[in-house]
RNA sequence: GUGGGUAUAGCGUAGCUGGCCUAACGCGUCAGAUUGUGGCUCUGAAGACCGAGAGUUCAAAUCUCUCUACUCACCCCA
């Protein structure tokens, strides 16, 4: 089939089917955040050029290749956001959230763009749940956050996905420790990769990381970011694990965790899974102390994270987490002209007003093609409205589970009467459920 | 940008040492199986110019080439 257009590139979209899924995830992360006492914050798609360059940071890949930049007639630059924290932050000092009080806590859930090749777990517009705390320089924010990210993980029922852990200090020691790297790697600079030799001068701690065996072999005996800590970092690193500790969450220390955004300071943080490919960073984070500042607010300790949400999803259906079901029609009107249909229109608006979920026939079948759509949307009840019972002002109300069928008044006190059948079946059902206790 | 893999009805697949393919199967969709009642079963129908283009051949979904898309991986990241 020649359609006229397909989805861009790394788009996706979410069937009627499969929508349940998104509706778990929003409502778990969310109420999750809300238990921490955290608010929602809604910011626009696309903000300012110049707000990512300064904040993620001008060398970076997202910003220098990744980013999907516009310009429409006589305005400048815009940028569909890459990321969460950049305009979160921005729209916090610009509505003066700042002023109201530390700590702030807020998350949100939106889509972000990045111009990337696509893979599994990598799309270009992709979502992320994400959550910042604003005024704590505290080891206790730090703990907080982490918790708040894992507590969400074990949620939505995720098994398996282990928290990376580092600090990678504040500009002055990561300072130090690049030198430090580069005077390790320099005398081995011939045999690294390509790329590598690069990294050498630009981020040398993007060394660390590197795949090629040969260079991890050189690495291995690299120095440990964790040794050039200033005693303030190091100090907020040990509190921070300590807490961590006292909360019962588990973590491995890892050197090699850097984040890519330039933003980040001290402590930093990855929850890593193996089971979805190549891109197993489900959530990732850390603090950023010097990103307010650098907005133009004052300097503001902060922190928070994001996460993948189209990776929590692949790793929940891998793993078989449950989801939450989308809600299934409690009546269904089987309708036999155009007397019948009238009636059903005046039952259904009075049901649905009372909260009932109520559909009727819309497509003008017989009436054994609407039991069989009925059925297959999983009405738990249905009237056939007949010349019989439209006559009579009485029907039969089919409990579809069991097969029974009841008298029902189709008159003014249909709705109440329909209300008690439906406890009473709901009931009937505990009782088969329980073996007739 | 660089590699590998895959491209057949809405979805999932078979066919791919060329002719029996005017393309098959499962699911799904629609309609029937004696008059106004679903789930099981049965019958039938609709639905694909076999990713696109070119070539080889008497003959191509099946062979060759080019292109495109999708996908996985590098890179990078959520």
């Amino acid at each position: 089939m020649a359609l006229l257009a397909k989805k861009p590139k790394g788009t996706a979209d979410v069937v009627p089917s499969k929508s349940y899924m998104w509706h778990t995830v929003e409502k778990l992360t969310a109420e999750t955040a809300q238990q921490y006492g955290f608010k929602e914050i809604r910011i626009p798609t696309f903000e300012d050029t110049g707000l990512f360059v300064r904040s993620v940071g001008e060398t970076t890949d997202v910003v220098q290749k990744e980013m999907y930049t516009v310009s429409a007639a006589g305005d400048s630059q815009f940028t569909l956001r890459p990321e969460g924290t950049a305009g979160v932050m921005r729209a916090m000092l610009e509505n003066g959230v700042m002023n109201e009080g530390f700590p702030q806590k807020v998350y949100y859930i939106l889509s972000c763009f990045r111009h990337e090749n696509v893979q599994a777990g990598r799309l270009r517009e992709f979502h992320q749940f994400g959550c910042e705390m604003v005024g704590s320089a505290s080891p206790r924010a730090d703990a907080e956050v982490i918790s708040l990210a894992k507590s969400v993980l074990d949620r939505v029922g995720l098994q398996n996905i282990v928290l990376n852990l580092n600090s990678i200090g504040c500009p002055e020691c990561r300072e130090k420790y690049r030198q430090a790297l580069r005077e390790y790697f320099e005398p081995h600079r011939d045999e690294l990769c390509r790329t590598c030799q690069e990294r050498l001068d630009k981020n040398p701690m993007r060394l660390l990381d590197c795949k090629s065996a040969e260079d991890q072999a050189i690495a291995k005996d690299a120095p440990v970011i964790l040794d050039y800590l200033c005693d303030d970092c190091k100090k907020h690193f040990d509190g921070v694990k300590e807490y961590l500790g006292i909360m019962g969450i588990d973590y491995v220390v890892n050197p090699k965790i850097v984040r890519g955004l330039d933003y980040y300071t001290r402590t930093v943080f990855e929850f890593i899974t193996t089971e979805i490919g190549a891109q197993g960073t489900v959530c990732a984070g850390g603090r950023y102390d010097g990103l307010i500042e650098e907005l133009g607010g004052a300097k503001t300790p902060a922190l928070g994270f994001g996460m993948g949400l189209e990776r929590l999803l692949l790793v929940m259906q891998k793993q078989n987490c449950d989801f939450m079901q989308d809600k299934t029609c409690d009546l269904y009107f089987a309708t036999m002209g155009e007397a019948s249909v009238n009636k059903a229109l005046c039952l259904t608006r009075a049901a649905r007003d009372e909260g009932f979920f109520v559909e009727y026939d819309l497509v003008e079948r017989g009436l054994k093609p609407q039991m069989k759509y009925a059925d297959k949307i999983g009405a738990k009840f249905v009237i056939v409205l007949g010349d019989n019972e439209i006559e009579s002002g009485k029907a039969k109300l089919k409990n579809m589970a069991t097969g029974e069928q009841t008298d029902i008044s189709i008159g003014d006190d249909f709705v109440p009467q329909f209300s008690q059948a439906m406890v009473n079946s709901m009931f009937s059902g505990l009782e088969s459920e329980f073996g007739g206790l």
